[in-house]
DNA sequence: CTGAATCCACCAAGATACTG
DNA sequence: CAGTATCTTGGTGGATTCAG
């Protein structure tokens, strides 16, 4: 069963401003370049080191440790380390780390079904500026 | 009727890295320090430039201005100027940015679901830090 | 009132080299 | 294989000043 259903009542979550910071706060945290897709990179199970790199292209090494090391701080990821030789670490998402998933699908849909509609307010307003430039010369 | 309804099939969104990267693109856009917090402020109808500025706090005028100007390239907010003296402009949600409140309030729910969670597991993994470094005196 | 313009500090992130 | 250590840099964001 990998199908979940949210029911918000908008008008008590985004529109208070503690709510917002709470949302700020998640951001500050996921909403960087990479902790996205190495949280996607995980989402399917567990999964070594370089697979992740493998995955995530064009990621260091210095940041691949420091993301995966601050999501294991939250408790998204779950770390373990077989002491063999050569050595062998696994990550995998923890239950918090599934839940947020979800949320992040609801973004993605957003992101699905409106980026034509970005793209076109972009030329729109690229548009404009260039009338404007035109008045101003 | 401000409730809404997400059935999302979370297989078929963040499990790919096409859709992974798609996130986060749109998270460089909304996950800065400011913007969540601006569309909050506007999410509840039309505000004035300096009525925002006093609701998201500690925002200057620099990054409010660059964050709507953001904003509007990508048709999330509607920009509305009244040429009297002095003058008004009057910013707010457009339909896109108002059903971009809606991701952020399952982001939000998971927050607020989750967050003694990861309170909780900063403080193990603080404690664990300090039991390794006991052990390598 | 609503911005634009300029300067500057800081830190996230990249490159590189090294290690258990 | 799975990291750490060090150095460097580009860009974000803050403070301040000017303008329509």
């Amino acid at each position: 069963m990998s199908e979940t259903n949210i029911s918000v009542r908008v008008s008590e979550t985004a529109h208070n401003y503690q709510g917002c910071l709470l949302i700020a706060q998640v951001l500050a945290r996921i909403g960087d370049k990479w902790t996205v897709l190495v949280v996607g990179a995980l989402s399917r199970g567990p999964v070594r080191y370089n697979q992740i790199q493998r995955t995530v292209e064009g990621i260091s090494q210095r940041m691949l440790t420091l993301t995966l090391k601050r999501l294991e701080q939250d408790g998204i990821v779950k770390r373990t380390m077989f002491p063999t030789i050569p050595p062998r670490v696994e990550y995998e998402l923890t239950d918090l780390g599934h839940e947020l998933v979800v949320p992040l699908g609801a973004l993605h849909a957003w992101a699905l079904k409106y980026q034509p509609a970005i793209v076109d307010a972009r030329a729109r307003y690229a548009e404009k500026e260039r009338e404007n430039a035109k008045l101003a010369e």
